[in-house]
DNA sequence: AAACAACCGGATGAATTTCCTCCACTTGTA
DNA sequence: TACAAGTGGAGGAAATTCATCCGGTTGTTT
């Protein structure tokens, strides 16, 4: 593959990943591909569906999440609650929410092997993490990992710019709340 | 008005309630009429437009809302504990999150002086009940009305099936975990 | 620097979707 | 029974999205 064919690629993902975010998964390929600076055809030849697209975007997402639960798990056991904090923040930063609303479709009916594979290590991660919080008395007992990371997806989920304006706290206090809650 | 033709104006109400929670303000309009059991036309002729429509179940949700309100506020009282706890679930039922998010672009852009007017009153029922809870030591200090109703409405978004089959507690586990975390 | 293969952009027509009006027909009510 | 109120859904217009095709450009190798 050409060096510049690359970078148009990375592009295209990386763009992908943030018009997924932002208007759901029925974006216009074409406005990915506006926003990529390629044309429409460049997007065909790189990824034969949509849903191809989707794959590769929830397997930027997966590996971003694995290298958050990785870093903490490091520093957990000798600072448990910095790290336990700044894995929830990181996890926030990553717009979880406004993606899984639109990579669910395709989590559910076309995924691919792949993805769902890295998904099922991904949750692993969790669990692990979760359990070393568990009992550096961080977290309640009886919170899966599932349901921890549909809780930080709730949160995260994309408002309207209107709310945004008369609620601009809102995320880190909705944050704030569910870590408070979390605990036992 | 016949009162053949009010039964109908309430079933595409009704209707357009359940649709735009469940798909979104840019349902199409004849899948609303179809779903109420009239004629396009019908829904035409009682609405002039899509945001005519929404103003109508944007109306019915404040008003259900203020109910709610106005019901905790009378026992809240004498059994503080359960007058809010009934009420936090009361408004979970009412599906907000779904509706929120359907309806903001309208309650932004193009709402009417009357839902605005319900808005407010609304939020000033929340603020009251907001008011008792935090008295009676159930709800932090720090707490806004507007933050608290988003909250509910971002725990009670919609799910894609396959989140409801692998998370099936999920809504009342959050409930739970947000309601200690408003604790004080 | 030349030559080739890889790669590109965006115009384009087909296909789909949604809108919303129009009018012949049906139904409630006085 | 008669009439005004009300109805349904066909259908043309408009907008959106898809996905291909090919003349032209660019990176890379020698």
């Amino acid at each position: 593959m050409r060096s510049d064919a690359a970078k148009r690629r990375e592009a295209l993902v990386r763009e992908a990943r943030r018009l997924f975010a932002a208007h759901g998964s029925d974006v216009a390929l074409e406005s990915i591909a506006d926003a990529a600076g390629v044309g429409i055809a460049t997007l065909y030849r790189n990824f034969d569906s949509r849903a191809a697209l989707a794959d590769e975007v929830a397997s930027a997402i997966l590996s971003d999440m694995q290298r958050a639960a990785a870093a903490a798990l490091e520093t957990i056991g000798s600072t448990p609650e910095t790290a336990w904090l700044t894995y929830v923040h990181r996890l926030v930063e990553l717009d979880l929410g406004a993606l899984s609303a639109a990579l669910a479709d395709f989590v559910t009916s076309e995924m691919s092997g792949t993805v769902r594979e890295a998904q099922e290590i991904t949750l692993d991660g969790v669990e692990k993490l979760l359990a070393a919080a568990k009992s550096s008395g961080l977290v309640r007992p009886d919170l899966g990992a599932l349901e921890f990371v549909l809780a930080i997806g709730m949160i995260t989920r994309p408002h309207p710019e209107a709310i945004r304006a008369a609620a601009p706290n809102l995320v880190p206090q909705l944050v704030s709340i569910v870590l408070a809650g979390m605990r036992p």
